[in-house]
RNA sequence: GGCCCCAUGGUCAAGCGGUUAAGACAUCGCCCUUUCACGGCGGUAACCCGGGUUCAAGUCCCGGUGGGGUCACCA
């Protein structure tokens, strides 16, 4: 049999964190299987729908690459792919279920409930819906219908015995049937609730595995009470553990850092995110940690899938991200960086070449990039502490007397090209008879304003080139001149 | 609270009865070095507790503890 896994969440905000993993994983079984992959719209909930929900689910798909084979905005066999376009059919299954005896309608109004469900919580006890719509006569149900009562349809479980099932992850799961209630089908404004729909749908979409969160776990067997009621092949399930904000709290919609495209904004590459999911919950056989997607298809197994809670780790993230800039090649890498390039700098008076030398391994977000690179469009009004540096062997003192005797050398260079300039302040540290870091350190604060730069002073001169460097350099002595009197 | 599930360093995790208990992130130290990174080398750090089973238990069983999930006309 053909696999058929499908992603199926209701378009109530933007998709977070958890969601995106649970679709990654349905993708990589389905495709991993040679199967495919579906997309279904589960918004059967009219009131907590929110526009534009479903774009952004088909838009992260999209972006992630977890193309689907069948959808609501690509089509398919099996469709439509969107609950509230199926209300038919769920009504027709509900009435179904009803004349197999595995349903029963309800009419009792919300304010018997709630009455019985104070008694309950009074007496101190579990509240359960007591089935007293199951006494119904048919006259009196067809009654009750013609004269326009409003109704739920229910489904009706066994009082005693007990519901067994084998997850993929969990291992055998079962409930007690007295442990379930009989929750209601088909709700009082013809839309399904989510214990019918899933059912029916993954039936007649003939999905052969089922990937979602273990928070549906416990509730399955009455999904599968469904299934054995209509005589339906029950399918392979595959729960999944929690993405966990930290040790006691899942990662919620309520967090700003929850969602891919928050993720995304704040400068983490999508492939990054979808690789650090990937390995949040599942580990494959070997050591292995970067994956492109194809090879994330290639070696995922249902047996790496962890049972335990996953911690989402930020720092690891952002880890992999910097992985991921690293790799690119300088091409790849101008083209990915320009747009923060030209937040701050003039692109065409810089040889772009080199700064992605100097700044591509030390980025661990793009968007770092305008941040490290300030100082190169504008010298900031430093303080002079900064050639302070013991390592280096510098002071405001040291630094002003190297910082004279290397001006008019860097004056007179003709060309200013890395090598030469290289070598004329190789040539002037050792006529003084210092370290390196003597007159490099300070010099580099003199023409950059900032203690921490990507690249040492003779890049940065470089970069910036004679005229530049040279101002800043007046302007850097006349400073600590000033200030050493 | 009932029921279900889970439990290896700070975090992700390997481990399937016999290992010096991997690896990665983070952290610390050293090297490289003109700052900071990158890179290289090294260190600190873990089997929740108690009973069994067994020659042998992180690994199997039971109990406890801790954590999570679930108890809707939400999914």
């Amino acid at each position: 049999m053909r696999v058929r896994t499908r992603f199926a969440p209701s378009p109530t905000g933007y998709l977070h964190i958890g969601g995106l993993r649970t679709a990654l994983y349905a993708y990589l079984f389905a495709k991993k299987n040679g199967g495919d992959f579906i997309l279904r719209i589960e918004d059967t909930d009219r009131e907590r729908l929110v526009d534009e929900a479903s774009e952004i689910i088909y838009r992260t798909l999209k972006d992630t690459g977890l193309i689907y084979d069948e959808g609501p905005d690509v089509g398919g066999a099996y469709g439509p792919y969107i609950q509230s376009e199926r209300k038919e059919i769920y009504q027709k299954y509900a009435e179904e279920l009803v004349e197999r005896g595995a349903a029963y309608y309800c009419f009792c109004t919300k304010e018997r409930l709630a009455e019985a469900r104070a008694k309950s919580e009074a007496e101190g006890e579990q509240y359960k819906y007591d089935k007293h719509c199951l006494a119904l006569t048919p006259e009196e149900i067809k009654q009750n219908i013609e004269a326009g009562v409003p109704y739920v349809i229910r489904q009706n479980i066994p009082k005693e015995g007990e519901t067994t099932y084998s997850d993929m992850v969990y291992g055998t799961v079962s409930v007690p049937n007295s442990d379930m209630e009989d929750n209601v089908l088909l709700k009082s404004d013809g839309y399904p609730t989510y214990n019918l729909a899933n059912v029916v749908d993954d039936h007649l979409m003939e999905i052969t595995h089922v990937i979602r969160g273990i928070e549906y776990l416990s509730s399955t067997p009455k999904y599968n009470l469904l299934y054995e009621a209509l005589e339906w092949n029950v399918p392979q399930y595959i729960h999944l553990p929690p993405v966990m904000r930290d040790k006691h709290a899942k990662l919620s919609k309520r967090h700003g850092d929850a969602s891919y495209e928050d993720f995304v904004e704040k400068g983490f590459l999508s492939e990054a995110i979808l690789n650090y999911i990937a390995l949040l919950g599942w580990c494959p056989t070997d050591n292995q940690e970067i994956f492109t997607l194809p090879e994330l298809v290639h070696v995922f197994d249902v047996s790496g899938i962890s049972k335990s809670p996953a911690i989402f780790d930020v720092e690891k993230l952002k880890w992999m991200n910097a992985e991921y800039i690293r790799a690119w090649d300088e091409q790849r890498f101008i083209e990915r960086a320009m747009p923060y390039f030209e937040q701050v700098i003039d692109v065409d008076k810089f040889d772009l070449p080199m700064i992605t030398r100097l700044i591509q391994p030390r980025l661990e977000m793009l968007n770092e990039i305008p941040m490290k690179l300030e100082f190169l469009a504008e010298m900031p009004n430093y303080d002079t502490e900064l050639f302070n540096h013991k390592k280096m062997k510098a002071t405001p003192q040291s630094a002003l007397v190297y910082l004279e005797a290397a001006y008019p050398i860097l004056r007179d260079l003709n060309d200013f090209t890395q090598t030469i300039i290289h070598d004329a302040m190789m040539e002037l540290v050792e006529s003084l008879g210092i370290k390196n870091g003597q007159l490099l350190y300070p010099l580099r604060v003199a023409i950059s304003g900032v203690a921490v730069t990507p690249g040492g002073a003779i890049e940065i001169a470089y970069l910036l080139g004679k005229h530049e460097t040279l101002k800043r350099l007046e302007t850097s002595i006349a400073k600590l001149k000033s200030e050493l009197v």
